[in-house]
DNA sequence: TTGGTATATAGAGATATTTTGATATTGTAA
DNA sequence: TTACAATATCAAAATATCTCTATATACCAA
């Protein structure tokens, strides 16, 4: 019974990098990082519609990612768990070292780095 | 020009969360984390067969997650970058916040997280 | 050479995910 | 009520990934 050897609990941690496994998911994920939004202010920043935020939201949901608040009549959204922010980190460093060498790439991550939140 | 919204860079990041989107995909790290393993012995351990172990190789090494080593016949495989592990590091004590409650795949994780490699 | 062992790749059917557009639902203001 | 705004869900076609089996390639020993 080794550490490679317990299926269930590796289909899982499939299932979560799923989750991840998508831009424009990534792209809800960062700017959740920063704070909670609602699905017009993530809709407005990613210049995404409607439908796709909504269903990208969903899978997210769905995968015990984000979770809700409902306002009225809208729903904000924010990451579960802080520590996927810290994922999110190592995985920019590993790119960091993936890149090293394709420019424009590297030079589009470095500038997140410096730029880690906006209001 | 956002964190957010340079979508080449995003679906780089996609592409590698998907090459960790698979349970044997993940196994075979797991068990390369320890040290390289030749196609083999990742078959053996595993217990999978030889083209289910060298197509999903193929699939980390497109993705530029695991190297070789051709030794006369036999192909050694390890992990690229050694951040990757930290990687997984940070995904388990996600997951283990996640499965808070759901006490099977629970005990799999401690498991693996006191016992974290071997020859 | 020939044969065997280790690894890689190909192909096809099954399944899953994406993408897009249309439609539902829910809450609130008039 | 009715109407509108915000969000969620549905459905279908396009695309991608998986799974399994068969075959190919490369290396080595005899």
């Amino acid at each position: 019974m080794s550490a490679a050897s317990s299926p269930d609990l590796q289909s899982f941690k499939a299932e979560f990098f799923k989750a991840l496994a998508h831009p424009v998911r990534i792209r809800i994920l960062e700017v959740l990082r920063a704070r909670e939004r609602s699905v017009q202010e993530l809709q407005a920043r990613l210049d995404l519609d409607q439908s796709t935020v909504s269903q990208q939201l969903a899978i997210l949901r769905t995968k015990n990612i984000v979770t809700t608040r409902k306002e009225g009549t809208t729903v904000r959204y924010e990451i579960r768990d802080p520590l996927v922010g810290n994922l999110l980190d190592v995985a920019r460093r590993v790119f960091n070292n993936q890149l090293a060498g394709t420019q424009t790439m590297l030079r589009a991550l470095r500038q997140e780095a410096r730029r880690p939140a906006r209001r």
